[in-house]
DNA sequence: CGGCTCTGTAGTACTACAGAGCCGGTGCGGTACT
């Protein structure tokens, strides 16, 4: 019984929706599509099946801090035969756990690992039972244009003969997940997919006039409301801008985080607001994801968001214990334009990339960084893409690069990016619709994105306007943030103090 | 679609102005350097 195997491996009695479906499809060979809310146990699915089968589990995550979080919660729990392989692993315990991978039953690694050719041809003589890709929305959203190794995993998949696969996430609209079956070369897989309506978390809409008023805005909504809360912006300098905005003008605890810290730092911010230690970060779309924290009160964006998955991705961190929360999109008319320029910016002309692969000789080893470094409007990761992408092609073979002729080359490149263009603009278009459309019930619009039927019995709620009185700090509380904030705002004009952001919007 | 900064040039010696150009976020691994 699957049940008993539950309660002995990890001393659950039983299991929570979805997951015994997913567990036993995969078990019987079948290939998996899995969309699970997040808090929802996704990981069992792939940790009883790998633990209860004869040979190696294959697990591929985006994240190293995943690999390691899941790993070291594992074997808290006694489960001792799971271990990562990435970066962080030094070269003596590399070379151990290549020659001891037959003792292990769950490895988690990441795409890129999965291109070394030591790695592989050792996986190769070990029987593969599953191949699992964990946030598999990743294949999708960084495979065509940032992280092409995502896109490899297909052949790798079939270097170890095609074990059973199971694709999980939290969120992958319907065009997503036919991605992901194409890109994963999934086999007539089996769907389990669950809606992605969080009733506790209402939603609501703001148009502003200005940034000004954005601002004020935030402001207001930070000093009235309960935190924990999350602030959302589109780049680096916001992050730390609006941080210390906030500082300021509240008496919240604040931090920022985002893709150009070092590790050290964005571990403490996590930390540090995991511990309750800060009230607010304000992050890019760096911030969140493995983000395991329950109290959440409210998500605030300050930019009209590129697809609706990913909002709905990130307002998803609210409201993970079930209580009441809430989600604020606050817009100004000019964002959707800037968000527009921004997909555009993705765009190469043929030229660029004829120029780029004129320094590829036929018939000469293939030197990606000479290739890489060739065309200053190229960037790395769009090279790396187009270097898949060629040898999917049979320009290069074997390291070399063969006779091929530039120009259909070229336009071949240019194609497929602007393919990705497309899909992001597609994505864009509906996110706009969602901020700026003039149709009230916003849950049936995110419902919608994803296929699914509006259901009149759960609340429909634009709630601009509607009164948020519950989320309200309480008057006592209030009235102590008013006397902090004066003496802040006193110390201010004694010292003469201004502060200085740096950046502006 | 806007707005900022940089650059070049003209007219006057350092300033003024016009026009061009730029402008985002996601992470892995490995190598070269301090």
């Amino acid at each position: 019984m699957l049940e008993d195997k539950l309660y002995s491996l990890f001393g659950f009695q039983s299991f929570k929706p979805g997951q015994k479906d997913i567990i036993e499809q995969l078990m019987a060979g079948k290939d998996v599509l899995a969309m699970l809310p997040t808090g929802r146990g996704k990981s069992l699915c792939y940790q009883l099946p790998g633990l209860l089968s004869e040979g190696l589990t294959i697990v591929v995550s985006p994240l190293l801090s995943l690999m390691e979080d899941q790993v070291q919660q594992l074997k808290s729990q006694g489960i001792r035969r799971v271990a990562t392989l990435n970066s962080f692993t030094n070269k003596e315990e590399r070379k151990w756990l290549i020659s001891h991978l037959s003792k292990i039953k769950l490895l988690y690694t990441s795409p890129e690992m999965l291109q070394s050719d030591e790695l592989i041809n050792r996986l190769k003589s070990i029987h593969i039972s599953y191949f699992i890709i964990d946030e598999a929305h990743c294949v999708s959203y960084w495979g065509h244009d940032f992280r092409a190794d995502y896109l490899r995993l297909k052949d790798v998949r079939d270097d170890f003969k095609m074990p059973p696969c199971l694709a999980i996430t939290a969120t992958a609209s319907p065009s997503v997940r036919q991605d992901i079956i194409k890109e994963l070369a999934l086999k007539d897989p089996f769907f389990y997919i669950e809606s992605v309506n969080r009733e506790n978390i209402l939603l609501a809409v703001e148009e502003m006039n200005s940034q000004v008023d954005k601002v004020n805005r935030l402001v207001e909504y930070i000093q009235s409301y309960e935190s924990p809360a999350l602030v959302y912006v589109q780049t680096r300098a916001q992050a730390e801008y609006y941080s210390h905005k906030l500082q300021v003008e509240s008496t919240i605890r604040v931090g920022f985080y985002h893709g150009g810290m070092e590790n050290a730092e964005r571990m403490l911010i996590q930390q540090q607001f995991m511990n309750g230690q800060l009230d607010v970060v304000c992050a890019t779309s760096a911030f969140g994801m493995g983000l395991n924290k329950e109290n959440i009160r409210y998500v605030i964006h300050l930019h009209c968001p590129l697809d609706i998955a990913s909002y709905v991705q990130e307002i998803g961190r609210a409201g993970r214990d079930g209580k009441p929360s809430f989600a604020v999109l606050l817009t100004t008319p000019e964002d959707k334009y800037y968000a527009h320029q921004l997909v555009e910016r993705g765009k190469l002309s043929e030229i660029d990339w004829a120029w780029a692969l004129g320094t590829l000789q036929g018939g000469l080893p293939f030197k990606s960084e000479s290739f890489e470094s060739i065309v200053e409007t190229i960037n790395g990761d769009q090279a790396r893409t187009a270097v898949f992408l060629l040898e999917q092609w049979g320009v290069i073979k074997n390291g070399m690069v063969q006779a091929f002729a530039i120009t259909d080359v070229a336009v071949k490149l240019r194609n497929h990016f602007d393919i990705n263009v497309k899909r992001q603009k597609k994505r864009l278009e509906s996110a706009i619709t969602y901020a700026y459309g003039t149709e009230q019930c916003k849950r049936g619009q995110l419902l919608h994105y994803f296929n699914e039927e509006p259901i009149s019995q759960k609340p429909c709620c634009n709630v601009c306007g509607l009164d948020l009185g519950p989320f309200r700090k309480d008057k006592r509380k209030k009235k102590e943030n008013e006397t902090l904030l004066n003496a802040k705002e006193e110390l201010k004009r004694i010292f003469g103090i201004e502060r200085s952001c740096g950046h502006g919007n």
